[in-house]
DNA sequence: TCTGGGGTCCTAGGACCC
DNA sequence: TCTGGGGTCCTAGGACCC
């Protein structure tokens, strides 16, 4: 058996964790650049503003209404779900770090012990609200899309109290027949328009479809095996995470700018900070990228014809996590990418084809520099990490401007990382 | 004026190999 | 004119997820 724990509106709950005034009213939070809409309170969503919308479209209803706009506060919500994970990691053997907000938990065997699971599930869920103010919704079925599809049911239905347990099929079938389609995991919207235009409108339409339908429709054996998993019949295993960390197989790290560059020394700026910023991370999982790919973007709303994004990709010589090694790369691809007089509203840095032991190839050849490079590298980090991200930085990083650097944007509505930074630490009283 | 960021898996087609 | 079969690797692109 399954269980799915999600988070209910996981930054607005998050906000609301160290702002209680923000209890009962319309909240959201912003994207980047304090962009579009990516979290709602319940409230919010009752206004009918919907999830991705720009903020400057709705900018009436937000005032009509007095909806309070959060800048987004990554370090906050990255500590929040650290708290929520590692409560959850104890209560089950196995646990799954499904994204930010949401985690798979094995709970078989475990009705032995702790009798019912849907009890057990409801213990879970009130302990996770007083250890972290965090409210959360719980499915457990049979399949872990099962598990997703009870969990929305429990969401959408509050008489039953934030928990569903499918361990019968007249249960399933009861939860199938109550889903749209397009509400399923799995189905977005090119698969829900096709399915649609078929008669098929809920989950429990797509649950009788055949296999070779489901083949021919839905991606081939991705969509074979989602019938399979709404039948009740398991596809796809628990991926148990180390210590509640993902083991990525590719990291990205890229911005829209707070405004169009057109001058090569700031949008390289740019691009030598995402790459210094992914190599942290490539190095906080202990990998090693062989492959590098930097990007560059025109703004896609304007009347130009796509593409509006052009790419280019390098296999590393050596598979390595230095920043000045990727830094120096990133500046060659965004070198053959670059074209003068045109506007670019956004660059990113991806870092993939992973293996472990990079630094042992690295100090192949160079027997001590590669030993030198991985103290530095180690130095790097600690600095960044006791002093704030970007206090130490290679000289690229900062670009022709030694003030704020100008592919960096608004947040003008954030509230203080007040768990994470010395400076910002929650005031009690 | 203002439109996010970071991931996954799968398929198809071409190059190349024995 | 005839001119195999099977495998791997790489890349691009599509669809989906939170």
């Amino acid at each position: 058996m399954f269980a799915l724990v999600d988070c209910n509106n996981f930054y607005v709950s998050c906000e609301r964790a160290f702002q209680p005034s923000l209890e009962g009213k319309p909240v959201v939070v912003l994207s980047n650049n304090d962009g579009c809409i990516v979290s709602r309170s319940a409230e919010a969503k009752a206004l009918g503003i919907p999830m991705g919308e720009p903020l400057f479209k709705i900018r009436p209803l937000v005032e009509q209404h007095g909806v309070q706009a959060l800048s987004s506060n990554y370090a906050l919500y990255g500590d929040m779900s650290g708290r929520v994970m590692g409560y959850l990691a104890s209560m089950a053997p196995e646990l799954e770090v499904y994204s930010i907000d949401e985690a798979f938990l094995s709970l078989h065997g475990m009705a032995r012990w702790h009798g019912p699971l849907d009890t057990y599930a409801r213990q879970i869920r009130s302990e996770v609200r007083r250890r972290t103010h965090i409210p959360t919704c719980i499915g457990l079925a049979p399949t872990k899309t099962l598990a997703k599809l009870a969990n929305r049911v429990a969401k959408k239905d509050p008489s039953l109290g934030g928990v569903l347990l499918l361990d019968s099929n007249e249960r399933r079938q009861w939860a199938l027949e109550r889903v749209p389609v397009e509400d399923v995991w799995g189905i977005g919207r090119q698969y829900a328009t096709k399915l649609h235009s078929m008669g098929i409108t809920t989950a429990a339409g797509l649950a009788r479809c055949s296999e070779a339908i489901a083949r021919k429709h839905l991606g081939g054996v991705v969509g074979a095996r989602l019938v399979r998993e709404l039948q009740g019949y398991p596809c796809h295993q628990l991926n148990p995470s180390e210590d509640g960390s993902l083991a990525r197989q590719s990291i990205a790290c890229t911005r829209t700018f707070g405004r169009p560059l057109a001058q090569f020394e700031d949008v390289l700026g740019a691009v030598a900070a995402f790459a210094s910023r992914a190599a942290e991370k490539l190095r906080r999982q202990g990998s090693a990228a062989s492959l590098l790919t930097v990007f560059l973007s025109q703004n896609r709303f304007g009347n130009a014809p796509p593409p509006h994004t052009r790419s280019a990709q390098v296999t590393l010589p050596v598979s390595t996590s230095n920043t000045t090694e990727l830094v120096r790369f990133a500046r060659a691809l965004l070198g053959r990418l670059w074209q003068p007089g045109t506007v670019y509203t956004k660059a990113g840095v991806i870092l993939d084809g992973f293996e472990q032991g990079g630094q042992e190839q690295l100090s192949l050849f160079a027997p001590d520099g590669g030993e030198r490079v991985e103290r530095l590298m180690r130095k790097l980090d600690a600095l960044n990490a006791r002093y704030g991200i970007g206090s130490v930085q290679v000289a690229a990083v900062l670009g022709a401007h030694p003030g704020k650097a100008p592919w960096k944007g608004q947040q003008q509505r954030r509230t203080p990382a007040y768990t994470t930074c010395w400076d910002e630490l929650w005031q009690v009283g």
